[in-house]
RNA sequence: GCGUUCGUAGCUCAACUGGAUAGAGCGCCGCCCUCCGAAGGCGGAGGUUGUGGGUUCGACCCCCGCCGAACGCACCA
């Protein structure tokens, strides 16, 4: 079923087309009711392009417009937009075909594509902390986004789980581990023991020249060292299965850094061979090879001397590989093991350079592979002071104790609002909304934003919360449960009487619309954006229009509209990995 | 110093990537439960979008210069 949009643009595209081939149409909701449904500034650009007047070249699409039923005749207005109203047949139709739509008007693409959305990546011994919450739910949103609209995805846990840490964490294991501790919490006596360790190197030189041997035993694998890195990930592994499930996130693998070694010295050779990498300062080295402009080049920076090299390492001088190295790897075993079409790496801003020379090398390295690699990044953590959050300093807060105490604070509020209602369903219910919150305060801002920690707003429950949005859902649940007897849709046409349903209805029929742009734009916070105004429109029409009280049509119009925002909400919010309770 | 990303209401953030009167939440001030759940709705105050230029029918968005912030700048990932 095409969109109301999608009919639109095509009625658009024939008046455009045969005299501007070129043209790219585009055709978006207006802001203001007063002008219409749908807006196109498409005869400006195409003025200017050809200088001549823009009402005149508007004049001329909108006379060879055929609405067919669909709109009012398109008109004119100010410097030459041409403003498109929807006719109330249209829309009830429309509207009666979404009521019934299982689908929920979001068409199958196209072309089925395969995504790998690289996401969350823990470093094993450190317990996962609030810094990883925005990669784990923006990848997770992502992939629930991209398989919703039919495409198939890989979900790839990157573990950290190699590095030199390791050295350190396999001497402090041998030498300061407290087995109670590791038992009671093993990423925090791990932590525990990483710090101590790397407190003692900067102050002890035999201390350094220990944690060396003690890596160096592990990469030539020693028996040893080998079982205790072993145990190392086993128990790290547990905890974060433990998060993850409490969070509803999975993976379709969880390959660790360390899964791609034995590729690594090929990639080193075969960059070498093919004249990519060379030595320099006794590692291996790509160097830019000047066919992009200067500013845009990854491999290129500039100083007070002009511009000089700004080359990607992928071999270290003392001869070890390093992460560009098995970012590499990890990409080949990717592109080997998927064909995806697109290699989605959720990280924080930081890692901005890295990913444009990795993305810089594999261009240069296989040319003739038509993948889309995206660095969907987001900024860093800040305090509630707006200075950076740092994990040195051991004012780290831990995952686990924010979910616990989100869900702790929701069901305390649960109970509050309703005493009657016994415990393990008001816990139930607070779990559903405290975890709904905090992922919902991270996914609404803009994800390049730096992000701002604070209980108060992450946990807070008024306003634009995931709160608002399941308390929508829970009053539409209410109606039907009052409802005697079982309803269902069905697709006849019925008309709307009051403002507040046409409204609804209108938002109601974006939601095909909108969805396959928030995957492309990789920013599920207009997924966001679009159900806090959904829910809001709906408020409004539930105030203004009574339905179950009113008759005939109304009343069934009125149930349609209930029914169908109930479902898309639930949809879109399981989109964002929230879930809904049926009550409150 | 150079690069990246930013600077929007008192605070935290949006703004469909160049479109019409820059929108929400929190906080502040008023209203609305004899009516399907008031965890809600309706209304109000609050803005020279850091700053100075430029580009054009039109700029928070693009270009140039300042001011300020965070992050990054070859052997950590």
């Amino acid at each position: 079923m095409a969109t109301l949009h999608a009919q639109l643009l095509e009625r658009l595209a024939a008046a455009v087309l045969p005299h501007f081939p070129e043209a790219n149409i585009q055709l978006s909701p207006t802001a203001n009711p007063q002008f219409g449904d749908y807006q196109t500034n498409v005869a400006m650009t195409l003025a200017k392009a050809a200088r001549r007047n823009p009402r005149e070249v508007a004049a001329g699409i909108v006379a060879r417009f055929v609405s067919d039923a669909l709109t009012a005749p398109p008109e004119i207005a100010g410097a030459g937009f041409i403003n498109f109203r929807l006719l109330p047949e249209a829309l009830h139709a429309a509207f009666a075909r979404l009521a019934v739509d299982p689908r929920l008007g979001v068409n199958t693409p196209a072309r089925q594509k395969q995504y790998v959305i690289d996401f969350s990546s823990p470093n094993v011994a450190k317990p996962m902390h609030v810094g990883h919450i925005r990669s784990t739910i923006l990848g997770d949103a992502l992939a629930r986004i991209a398989e919703y609209l039919g495409h198939r995805v890989v979900r790839d846990n990157h573990i950290g789980d190699w590095g030199t840490q390791f050295g350190m964490l396999l001497h402090g294991w041998k030498t300061v581990l407290n087995r109670d501790a590791l038992q009671a919490d093993p990423l925090a006596e791990m932590e525990r023991v990483y710090k101590l360790i790397s407190a003692q190197t900067r102050e002890n030189p035999a201390v350094l020249t220990a944690v060396r041997q003690e890596l160096v035993l592990l990469q030539n694998g020693d028996v040893t060292n080998q079982a205790l890195w072993q145990e190392m990930i086993r128990l790290s592994q547990n905890q974060f299965d433990t998060i993850y499930g409490r969070l509803g996130v999975r993976f379709d693998v969880s390959l660790g850094e360390s899964f791609y070694n034995p590729w690594l010295r090929d990639i080193v050779e075969e960059l070498r061979a093919n004249g990519l990498a060379r030595e320099s300062e006794g590692a291996i080295c790509v160097f830019s090879d000047h066919t992009l402009p200067e500013k845009e080049d990854p491999f290129l920076i500039k100083d007070e001397n002009g511009w000089r090299d700004n080359p990607a390492l992928i071999q270290k001088s003392d001869g070890a590989a390093n992460y560009t190295t098995t970012d590499l790897a990890t990409l080949r075993y990717r592109l080997d093991t998927w064909s995806p079409d697109e290699i989605i790496y959720v990280t924080d801003g930081r890692q901005q350079q890295h990913f444009r020379q990795l993305f810089a090398i594999q261009q240069r390295w296989k040319p003739h592979t038509s993948v889309k690699l995206a660095h969907v990044w987001f900024g860093s953590i800040l305090g509630d002071d707006g200075k950076p959050f740092k994990t040195r300093s051991g004012e780290t807060i831990k995952l686990t104790d924010l979910l616990d105490e989100a869900v702790e604070r929701a069901g305390a509020l649960v109970l509050a609002k309703n005493p009657d209602l016994p415990e393990l369903e008001a816990r139930e219910i607070g779990r559903i909304i405290g975890l709904g919150s905090v992922k919902y305060a991270d996914l609404l801002p803009n994800r390049q934003s730096d992000y701002v920690f604070s209980w108060e707003k992450m946990l807070s429950l008024q306003g634009n919360t995931a709160l608002y949005l399941q308390y929508s859902y829970v009053r539409i649940r209410s109606i039907f449960r009052k409802l005697e007897g079982t309803w269902s849709a069905t697709d006849s046409i019925l008309p709307f009487t009051e403002i507040a349903e046409i409204n609804l209805a209108r938002k109601l029929l974006q939601f095909g619309e909108v969805l396959p742009g928030i995957l492309d734009d990789h920013r599920p916070n207009l997924l966001a954006n679009y159900l806090y105004e959904l829910a809001s429109l709906f408020h409004s029409f539930f105030e203004a229009c009574p339905v179950l009280k009113a008759g005939g049509e109304s009343r069934e119009v009125r149930l349609r509209l209930c029914d169908t925002t109930s479902r898309i909400l639930k949809t879109g919010l399981d989109l964002l990995g929230i879930g809904v309770p049926e009550k409150m």
